[in-house]
DNA sequence: TCAGCTATGTTTAGTTC
DNA sequence: TGAACTAAACATAGCTG
């Protein structure tokens, strides 16, 4: 039978649509991989399947490529998409799409597949996690010894409770896991805006290096 | 005259190589788009030229695609279950079980509905969340200005990066959206494991109150 | 499904303008 | 440079086993 010119769209025959795939895909990739080496250029190139399969090349690492693109464009979507549950949505296919989403989004906020997201995505991240982490720690606060909850809590007594406070400085405050050092004087230094002010480095004048973690955790 | 087959290997001249790259690219993105059409594919294409321009091609978000990339081909290396759901394969209510867990998830890593919690779960939770954020700040580490990221990088430059930075300490390294301070000499602040020592507080002896965020966030 | 097989359509190396 | 041309090389649609 004669061959026609084919035209561009989507081909309506499954089988048809996954042969053609097949033949095209490996004829993508072998001219990927030809101009790769004909003119020394690296590429790297992916292909999900309609089924969801990946076939990928890379002319190198592919990690590096990655983070090379990244860096270059520095477009993102982070945080523009809202992942919460949407509710009317019930189909099966829009239920996997916000799990697929919301796992990409949950590997992010661990710390994993950072690499890539650009600076600007970093950032972004950095405050959600940060965040985060500032509302963890508020909420362990009513945990902590009663002598900093009530001072955080209750206004009425401070005064009285910075009066107990000041004592010599060391080991004054020293909770939640070591992270939080306060060397000095606590009293001196709550804020009228509720933060903390954590001079660090003694009063001697010496050079006083600590190894810090974080120094100063208390954010509110 | 008669066209020879080629042989794929580098082309020795400079101009044919362009000329090439420059037709070869055009028909690789071309043969992407349509097998993109055509087969209903997800495809994502970079191209670096030798002489370092990159050309992209997505046929959706280039981010989202190269977030999927990662995320299958960690896994398959992981050797973990693949959470793309296939249809079919998962019932509703299972999608919707999993989505109201990882909702709770995601929320709780922000720092939401926390306080369900008790103590031991506040602490995993601060646990998981801090490493996340490390790894975020580890990852912003080659965004970093030159001088901190060689530093870190390449041992054999750590010498001379030191010297230059032997200044007066004032603002000697203060970036990433000031949440890196350093006061002091950064060179004696390197230790052998890769972290960073950070001495708070001048020289001065006086009482030198930061406020701060966190002090130092250079953790590898 | 899958692996050949062509006849044709498409790409492109080498060239000219 | 770069666009345009042309014929060879290449890719592949539709078919067959």
């Amino acid at each position: 039978m004669v061959r026609q010119k084919i035209e561009i769209k989507k081909i309506d025959s499954v089988t048809a649509r996954q042969v053609t795939f097949s033949k095209r895909r490996r004829g993508l990739f072998k001219k990927a991989q030809e101009l790769s080496t004909l003119c020394d250029a690296d590429i790297a190139l992916f292909v999900f399947s309609s089924t969801g399969k990946l076939y990928d090349y890379s002319s190198s690492s592919m990690v590096q490529l990655i983070q090379r693109h990244t860096q270059q464009t520095q477009k993102s979507k982070l945080g523009q998409q809202p992942l919460h549950l949407q509710p009317g949505s019930n189909s099966h296919a829009m239920l996997s799409k916000q799990l697929v989403e919301m796992t990409i989004e949950l590997k992010q906020l661990m710390g994993e597949d950072l690499e890539v997201l650009g600076m600007d995505d970093l950032m972004k991240l950095e405050k959600v996690v940060e965040g985060g982490l500032s509302r963890v720690w508020k909420t362990k606060v009513p945990y902590f010894p009663n002598f900093l909850y009530s001072l955080i809590m209750q206004e009425s007594e401070l005064m009285e409770e910075n009066a107990r406070l000041k004592q010599p400085a060391e080991q004054k405050f020293d909770f939640a896991g070591d992270r939080v050092f306060q060397q000095g004087n606590l009293a001196e230094s709550i804020t009228n805006n509720g933060s903390i002010y954590c001079p660090v480095g003694d009063k001697s004048g010496s050079d006083t290096s600590l190894k810090l973690g974080y120094v100063c955790c208390i954010l509110f």
